[in-house]
DNA sequence: TTGAAAGCGGTACCAC
DNA sequence: GTGGTACCGCTTTCAA
């Protein structure tokens, strides 16, 4: 057998309740046995089994982080794995486990059975695997939540975001300190709600700015390379012809600028271009693109810190936090002298 | 108060060690009683606490994988994420959870207290967080594990790993079909064994065709998109120019294959190339390049077989298991007509 | 085929 | 300050 708790206390000569009091840093002993115990601790090689105390204390300081997944996803959308790597960073540096648990598809069943069984103290929900009817379980459970990535339905979650509206905002900005105001969106589809609040986010800075956009030179379209090609070819043959290009994705962006290479447009000088994400293809275009970088290393952290927060004062509320766009400048928009 | 197996043995009218059978399976109860059981559970909406099963079953049907992480690991490495997830669904398929923990270094005290703790099964470790200290502890401990890569030093832990010396055998055959025979390699550093690996099997198979690589051809440098590039060039100024050349990874193929369209060599019809691993730039070269790529996520696989079987079985041993390298063809090595 | 009861290894309340 | 002890909620003999 492994040495347990009462091991500890006859080796230390007191009950096995005062060794508890030393292990859990109770105030109300004296320095005198804290030192004998810690000292018989040590002799023995004394680890708390966890999973005792687990049963004991009723909590586990464990969390799940939980996820839709595919195969190959860490190769076409890591993303996800970055804001699980700062949410565990933050978690453990706190005391907390991660438990990752990656869903084929939106199981609420999964869901239910991991709150129910009493083994995590909150959990950390990706938007991907979320659902109205999983909302609605989750609030009436209480169990302790944050979810990534703000829900397109109404719901009682907590969730935080990356505040997509700011990202859009941000690269109109930029572009228009480049004194470019004929811009362009290659986007995602209608449904694509990231895209359309950065959309959004461009369109309220250039109201701002009292420029309006040609319908023209907002593309909706799907996310592939040879998306992004067309969809340029077809910006570069409207009438009016955009001097600046904004592209919700690295694919899209890596498209568009083989385009404009192919018709010999000069980037930035004729158009430039502002990609959303930095990875994996802004760095290597030629020239390489200046992009909206948003921080989800960050939004992993920002995630746990809430979470154990709701954890430790079940009363405290949040309903979304928003974490902060970076603006990243490269040769796509660096003017040429 | 939450429903325990009080309530359901109560409602059921058994002991709460009938309910614990029929929960657990046990063949020795009957038909009725099972189904009275059962519909008890249902109309209570029972479902047992993990914790207290844990510590009554001395066992956690958890397993740690541990790896060392960065901050933007998920983009520069993604490669471990997708081993992971293939990790954790094969897990889960067997009724296995899993705890994610990434490591700032090499951290042993961790990894005592990990397996002192008792809350996993075992643990399948990413051999970037293995030391010979490390490996030591493991074996004393007796812990359940598998070991992600080859260790490069004696060692008594079961590893797993692809079958790097096969993956150069491969890209040699390929290259050797092109009846090309004048092959480079641009790999890592002597240190990066893997690199080595690869290096060797590319020899070997070359010696199996009675054909010498010259050491010209073979250049050791770091692995950044300008290493790729110099490398190149130094080759294309070879006296004895070759005809094929192969990458030890992604980011030294996109230097080559810059360098060869900058110096308007036609590929593969006067240089071929090959780089190992698929992800992200060989699809996007031009032309796109020929990979041998490994199935990580099915690496991951393999090994939480091999780490339940081991769970299951204490005197099941098995010192490595080789996953097999795939071939990707692509333009960079076909026929042009 | 079922049930009583002794753990599993701690925590935490309460008495001293 | 310290110790006794009743749990925490389940699994697992062992006897009936």
């Amino acid at each position: 057998m492994s040495t347990t708790m009462k091991d500890v206390a006859r080796i230390a000569g007191v009950s096995i309740s005062t060794v508890s009091k030393v292990i859990n840093g109770s105030p109300t002993i004296s320095q005198a046995t804290i030192d004998r115990v810690n000292h018989a601790i040590k002799n023995l090689n004394y680890t708390p089994n966890e999973r005792a105390r687990n049963l004991a204390r009723k909590s586990t300081k464990h969390v799940a982080f939980l996820t839709l997944v595919k195969r190959d996803m860490a190769f076409y959308n890591p993303h996800v794995f970055e804001i699980m790597l700062g949410s565990q960073q933050a978690l453990s540096s706190r005391g907390y486990t991660m438990e990752f648990i990656g869903l084929k598809f939106k199981n609420l069943d999964v869901v239910k059975n991991l709150v129910e069984s009493q083994k995590i103290d909150g959990m950390i929900v990706h938007a991907s695997v979320i659902t109205q009817e999983m909302t609605k379980f989750i609030v009436k459970s209480k169990i302790p939540h944050v979810i990534i990535g703000m829900p397109n339905f109404p719901n009682g979650v907590s969730w935080i975001d990356n505040d997509n509206n700011l990202s859009g905002q941000l690269a109109t900005k930029h572009i228009l300190s480049l004194e470019k105001e004929k811009i362009a969106f290659i986007g995602g589809k209608k449904n694509d709600l990231i895209s359309e609040l950065r959309l959004e986010g461009i369109k309220e800075e250039l109201s701002h700015n009292m420029i309006s956009m040609s319908d023209n030179h907002i593309i909706k379209t799907n996310s592939s390379f040879k998306d992004g090609y067309e969809a340029t070819v077809k910006l570069l043959n409207d009438k009016e012809r955009p001097n600046a290009i904004i592209c919700a994705n690295n694919l899209l962006d890596l498209g568009c600028i083989k385009a404009l290479n192919d018709y010999s447009i000069k980037i930035p000088d004729e158009i430039a271009v502002v990609t959303f994400d930095d990875y994996p293809y802004a760095i290597i275009t030629n020239p390489p693109t200046t992009a909206i970088n948003i921080d989800v290393y960050d939004l992993g952290q920002q995630a746990s810190r809430l979470l154990i927060e709701k954890i430790k004062k079940p009363n405290y509320h949040f309903q979304t936090y928003m974490t902060v766009p970076l603006l990243v400048t490269r040769e796509s928009t660096r003017k040429t002298i």
